[in-house]
DNA sequence: AAGATTTTGTTGACAAGTAAACAAAAGCGG
DNA sequence: CCGCTTTTGTTTACTTGTCAACAAAATCTT
């Protein structure tokens, strides 16, 4: 039983971890010329308050070398412009030309047809089972996150 | 309801991400010396028969080019040797040495040690509840690859 | 058996991201 | 205010893995 349900976990993170290699050497089919991180990048940038490489870099999980990099190519694309403000001349900030607007809120459309998908797969549950699943999942995302920061601490 | 739904199959597709990246970069801190991609192919030798170039990319989602690259690695470190058949002058097979068989039952012991602090979590859970999270996540689990499927094709 | 097609493994050019070193600016303690 | 430390962003060298082209072997068709 307890056998069943790990094999059955590591399932699930293989489909993740399918999914994201699919996005990123796929690309959105809908919005090809902007990988996957890309996409996240102007995500973030569409809904951080003033965000600067280092915040970017928090929020994506990668080096700040990896998204001042990024954020070059992005101002190459015409997707974001850079701005400063006068309380601090060391911190550059980025925010989304209209290009990138129109491509952030295109990423919008496609998250909700993929909610909408995942809505129609949920309907064969009844609401308490949904929120069980809800908390089940919810708590042992926070013990995988536990065990990783252990983990990263060794 | 539905919108707390996808937030938190959100959080849970995060977490996988960071594990993937967070393993990924830091490689095995038990096993220093092998990425987890290195680690994956080792698994994948050790339990399939006749392991080649061919059956290994196809088990972790990866090329033929990747992997044929990654086996020159692991030859090279002495994890790995290849052998033939008389059936077939084209393809190669792959086998763990004695040092390969080693790092092989590591990453086992390793696994072990992740089942066993999930097991720890998972004591909070009844029986029936875990019954019905394991129903529920394989199920999900599946449409997922079904969407991803379906995403391929277009 | 011979020719055409597919499968298999390898390679080179490329893309994405890391780590580490660096300069400039900011922050801090006396 | 001045020196020391930290933060921030950039760049360089490197690693990992993809894609596409290729040769050799295997398989299929007739």
């Amino acid at each position: 039983m307890t056998k069943n349900l790990n094999t059955t976990l590591s399932t699930l993170l293989n489909t993740f971890e399918l999914i994201n290699n699919t996005l990123k050497n796929h690309a959105e089919p809908v919005l090809s010329g902007y990988t996957i991180t890309e996409m996240h990048c102007i995500e973030c940038i569409g809904k951080i308050e003033n965000p600067n490489v280092t915040k970017i870099s928090q929020s994506l999980n990668m080096t700040r070398g990896g998204i001042s990099k990024m954020l070059k190519k992005l101002i190459g694309k015409g997707t974001v412009i850079t701005y400063t403000r006068d309380e601090n001349k060391k911190e550059v900030y980025y925010t989304l030309t209209d290009l990138g607007q129109a491509v952030f809120h295109a990423h919008e459309k496609i998250h909700q047809e993929w909610n909408s998908k995942d809505m129609e797969f949920f309907k064969q549950f009844e609401e308490k089972e949904i929120k069980f699943a809800l908390n089940f999942i919810q708590k042992y995302s926070e013990h995988l996150k536990k065990a990783i920061a252990d983990l990263k601490k060794e």
